[in-house]
DNA sequence: TTACTTGCAAACGTTTTGCACGATT
DNA sequence: AATCGTGCAAAACGTTTGCAAGTAA
């Protein structure tokens, strides 16, 4: 399957908040869109600078947050730490991920929010925010 | 509410591993058995110091690597980040955790089993492990 | 021009490792 | 007695900060 990420929005979403399209900033937004993995601040670094030779690691974290901020991308959390990111265009999702070889998909949980009610009702919480996410094999991974 | 935690089931875990009752391994255990919240590496220190006055950050983390290990505590994942570790006597549980003042709640999470087969079936991963985890704001914290 | 952004270097806090000593079984 | 565990010191690692120079609007 492939598909092209529309990397204007990602544009757009920053000049809205008063940012300047630098070299920098579209490298890593292009390098992020365009992953079909989880990437950590150094991955991106090095998959970005193949774009934007310059690049500084610094630069790196700090679009990061600010793409965090801006909810274009999201952590994910995995055993092994909680340092990596995914391009969150589509608004919050769920992750499934594939232990072995880190592929990455959507899914919905819409049957979740009837959870979440009862949840607060039973324990008087007010829930701001929920994350939820698989790991396995993918099915590649799983027949080798 | 009050409740007393068993850590005589923690120390019978670790027997079975074939690890040795030193007093580090017992005050770091009665520190994290007996905690409201989840704690970061640095906080089990200082609350174990109070019972174990010669333990040492290390020993904190290759006591915790080893909990986590035989199951006895988990992660918890927050914006934060997640260095925080929580018990887990009762089994893997789904964790509530209040944003202001840290106090953590259990909840089941029997509707979930239903939804994992569903993505597991869309999308031919064999699903091996979930992370569900709720934040909020606790009774107290809503109204002050 | 003005405010924002960058990369460097250095600082920082956390986590890991090597090692000799000490403790548990 | 043999093995395992400990604490110290130091190293490694990831991340953040201060700052002067550069760049986009």
């Amino acid at each position: 399957m492939v598909f092209i990420m529309d990397t204007q929005f990602w544009f757009d979403t920053l000049e809205k908040d008063s940012c300047r399209l630098t070299g920098a900033r579209r490298a890593v937004v292009e390098t992020i869109a365009h992953a079909h993995t989880s990437l950590t601040p150094l991955e991106v670094y090095d998959l970005a600078r193949q774009i934007y030779r310059h690049l500084g690691l610094v630069t790196v974290y700090r679009t990061l947050e600010k793409l965090e901020e801006l909810r274009l991308i999201q952590r994910v959390h995995q055993p092994g730490g909680c340092n990596a990111y995914i391009s969150n265009a589509n608004g919050h999702q769920h992750l499934l991920i594939c232990e072995s070889c880190g592929t990455s998909v959507y899914f919905e949980g819409d049957d979740l929010v009837a959870l979440f009610d009862k949840v607060a009702c039973q324990t008087g919480f007010e829930i701001k925010e929920h994350w939820l996410q698989l790991s396995g094999l993918c099915s590649k991974c799983k027949k080798s």
